[in-house]
DNA sequence: GTCCAGGCATGCA
DNA sequence: TGCATGCATGGA
């Protein structure tokens, strides 16, 4: 991998096993638009972001080299090498295939509490519905960017939300969810934080005490937001992949479970049923 | 019209 | 502990 500065972008190079399309557009993250021409267009942290991906070079637009490593690099998972983590998830047989078609999937490393209202959100819907609803979330909450963008709505901002409010954003029932979580992140009972700090098992704990979240949304939340990539998320897809493991997952996943797991949740929306 | 979506809280056994 | 049920919304 090599990094230079180019006119007003960052260019990555040799990046093994980044695909933009299953990467952005894979149900981990909510917020990215694709192009038509193959570009994509979100806000992560706070920033504006356009990558696009020429050859062999992924293109991080009107991006500085500071910007990049404090914020991108990271949270395209840039450093982790992913070409290892695939050769040893191939040793599975399904993984085997399912990766050679899908390759190039990263877990991206999104902010705690985007993360975990996103997957809150996302419980009992489907990503398109998801998408929409985070969109006026962030339309009628977030700072204004520019170009028709906007931030992720901050706890404190969203702390001074009615659940009617969020019901008008069309959360069903999962407007009371989001309004409680919003109070207790910004009156800091819950510290995000300090949960990413914790082993495993006791944020997965923590997290499974807030009201409305249970065990898959806070896998969901501990995998793509709390950089625990042994997070196993299991929705109503990965109960049917769950039929090929019947004697639990394979050795090849441990400490990786959670990557294996977006390859399989990928394929079984693509293949089964 | 019915079924389903990256499920969860609740009540009851 | 495990299981049944209700839940908001919108696309297929």
């Amino acid at each position: 991998m090599t990094i230079k500065k180019i006119n007003n972008s960052v260019v990555v190079s040799d990046v093994e096993c980044l695909d933009l399309d299953l990467t952005l557009d894979c149900g981990q993250a909510f917020r990215w638009e694709r192009g038509e021409d193959g570009s994509y267009c979100g806000v992560a942290g706070g920033r504006f972001l356009k990558i696009r991906k020429e050859n062999n070079n992924i293109i991080f637009e009107n991006t500085d080299m500071e910007v990049f490593n404090a914020f991108w690099r990271h949270y395209f998972d840039l450093d982790r090498d992913y070409k290892a983590i695939c050769d040893k998830l191939k040793e599975d047989e399904l993984l085997s295939s399912t990766i050679d078609e899908y390759y190039g999937i990263r877990i991206l490393n999104q902010e705690p509490w985007e993360a975990l209202c996103s997957f809150v959100i996302s419980q009992q819907n489907n990503i398109k519905r998801i998408k929409l609803i985070i969109s006026r979330l962030c339309k009628a909450y977030g700072d204004d960017l520019g170009n028709g963008y906007y931030s992720f709505p901050s706890p404190q901002r969203l702390s001074q939300l009615s659940v009617s409010d969020f019901e008008a954003l069309g959360l069903g029932y999962r407007a009371k969810y989001l309004e409680k979580l919003s109070k207790e992140v910004a009156g800091g009972n819950i510290d995000l934080q300090k949960i990413k700090a914790l082993s495993l098992d006791d944020a997965r704990k923590e997290l499974l005490g807030i009201y409305g979240v249970g065990i898959k949304v806070a896998n969901c939340a501990l995998l793509f937001g709390f950089e625990f990539y042994s997070a196993f998320p299991v929705d109503v897809w990965m109960k049917r992949v769950m039929e090929y493991y019947p004697n639990g997952l394979p050795e090849c996943f441990n400490g990786i479970e959670g990557i294996a797991q977006q390859y399989l949740f990928h394929w079984a929306r693509n293949n089964l049923k």
